[in-house]
DNA sequence: AGCGTTATTGTTAGCGTTCACAGAGTGCCC
DNA sequence: GGGCACTCTGTGAACGCTAACAATAACGCT
């Protein structure tokens, strides 16, 4: 019982081959689905390998077919619900292409930090990346870019030439909007995103051409950053205008609020809820994005869903798309893969 | 101008070594900094890699020094707040010790699916991996394979004699039932999440434990799967027995409830504010995790913070502790280490 | 029988690195 | 001026796999 207990190397196609009386090369053609192996020895190499446990190296398969078959994200906010929800999706379709996915995730946008990332990547070899980095700067910034591979964005709006994938941000917010205008109320505020962000600025003209359409006028948006914080100050904001309007002209001026995610919308209810302002009875509020919690706060929320795992599966596949047509770095004709939202009415913005 | 506009191929070291005039090898060195270069030479042959855009092939590398400086997760359900915190510490931490994370996502938890995504990875060729599957089964599972590689859990419990990370669920849960019960409610009811997630488990064992010592009566646990959804049914569940009990017996039996995540305690808020109970003036509520938006719930929510970040960090320290002492599968010194969950207060359980 | 064709297997040569070793040059000491 | 230590550089051989080609056996057909 000569059983090497030393740390024992894993074995090789060479050993496998020796174990099943045949040569390396025909492991090979087993492991690759060859069609001219013969049943039997088929089933001996099969056998072997069953026996010895071996696994295919990686390395030296990707050193000679010069695929990695792994693919890279850049990620920026990845503990919100959508970015994750897209990384999940991404990755599961990647998988299913028989394709690694690693990520890198950015704290916040620098165009050094995209640069790093975009590097640490490259150092590993993926064959493409997909780029989750919705500031309008990491989009030029990317642009700028001459990489040897394919790269893919999503939400990276439509000025540049880069294939990419997105949510129509701008239909979402017309379809708030205009909800929200269609209940009665004679304007809609809006409380942004931060004014880097590409689906802030969609998000902002969506609600700003619906309102001109309507012959409505446009109150000056309020400035938020994303989190419940920013939003609760700018709650706080509006409930003073409420209060100060009503005075003075017997009217309030804010009767209806698109904010432009749930999270900020919690907020603006914080705030609302504090000021002793009814949601939806003296004003109405609708979110953006329909993450989980928004059916649960206080009350409903109206919300536009997006179907972020479709964005990520959609990336993947434009991704690779690129990839089969050899397109490295120049696309001349950028596809774009645009998702559309939905709108999801709830108590929040209900006439009582 | 032979500008070779073709598919032209990455260069290589040799490529490098020939334009700055040496060998490969002393290129390598210069990659590898090695110290015994002169300071001449070292410059042309940076100066050539500039030139070239010369950038390492991972899989050579990989290959011969049988390092693939790449370490795989496995995780579950990744768009949840505290899996995707755990997710971004643990990348970074690893991009900080030279090493790419590769992340496999779970749909659901079963034992062909923990298997296939470890297959998964191993084909890639980790050198080690983080198991982010908190269930019972998971880590028994785990336990029975023997892998070739090291590997850490998150949240994995200690029966097993696996290294891992995790926070003391129990303590957590020791902390918002004591500051229940020293505010004064008879007892404390809980709802709990899975019955076979590992962490939910610890919070009611933390909770049970906490009101046995105490001297009070121990409620039947509700049932709930930490969606906001099945909060909301246990929260009506509670409002009933509230009402009921309030007539039959002049005074309410559920005045204290601790949930055992926030998502499902803001389920059980809507539920509450659906029946007319007043939070925290007839019951108090309190949750766990400290997700984002808790501190803006109706009203701000009590709550158990958990240093996610910190974890995934943790989990990389250990993994490469690990991997560094060559430790492979087997480890009887099992190392755990144990991160400490804080206790927040907001107004949910604050006696008005 | 002889030939072309196909099915099956083996042989050899890389892929782009790093490692081990050898070699050349320099300085220092007895 | 030979030997020794040290610095710097090059040569050749792996690493484990796939691709290209060669070789052999088996088969059908004229």
């Amino acid at each position: 019982m000569s059983q090497n207990t030393g740390p024992r190397r894993a074995p090789t196609m060479a050993d496998v081959a020796q174990v099943a009386g045949v040569s390396h090369q025909t492991v090979s053609r087993v492991l690759a689905n060859h069609p001219n192996v013969r049943e039997s020895t088929r089933a001996e190499v099969l056998r072997a390998i069953e026996q010895l446990g071996y696994r295919r190296n990686s390395s030296a398969r990707a050193l000679v077919t010069r695929r990695t078959l792994t693919l890279g994200v850049v990620a920026c906010n990845p503990t919100l619900f959508g970015p994750s929800s897209m990384l999940f999706g991404l990755e599961e379709a990647a998988r299913d292409e028989g394709y690694m996915v690693s990520a890198v995730t950015l704290r916040r946008y620098t165009q050094k930090a995209l640069e790093e990332a975009i590097d640490h990547l490259s150092d590993w070899g993926v064959e493409g990346i997909v780029v989750m980095v919705p500031h309008r700067q990491a989009v030029s910034a990317l642009a700028q870019l001459r990489l040897p591979f394919p790269v893919v964005t999503v939400e990276g709006g439509h000025s540049l030439p880069i294939p990419g994938v997105s949510v129509d941000q701008e239909l979402g917010a017309r379809l708030v909007t205009g909800h929200l205008l269609a209940a009665g109320h004679e304007t809609v505020w809006h409380v942004a995103g931060p004014p880097d962000w590409l689906e802030a600025e969609a998000r902002l003209d969506g609600w700003r051409a619906t309102l001109e359409e309507a012959g409505a006028v446009v109150p000056p948006p309020l400035q938020g950053d994303w989190t419940p914080l920013s939003g609760y100050r700018a709650g706080q904001e509006l409930a003073g205008r409420v209060a100060t309007s009503s005075a003075r002209r017997g009217t309030p001026d804010v009767t209806a609020v698109f904010v432009a995610n749930d999270q900020m919308a919690l907020g603006v209810l914080r705030a609302f809820r504090e000021a002793g302002l009814s949601v939806p009875g003296q004003v109405a509020i609708a979110g953006f994005d329909d993450i989980p919690e928004a059916e649960f706060f206080a009350p409903p929320l109206t919300t536009v869903r997006q179907d972020f795992a479709a964005v990520g599966q959609a990336s993947i596949r434009l991704l690779l798309s690129r990839l089969e047509s050899g397109g490295a770095g120049t696309a001349d004709d950028a596809e774009r893969v645009v998702i559309e939202p939905r709108l999801i009415v709830r108590s929040s913005s209900k006439p009582t």
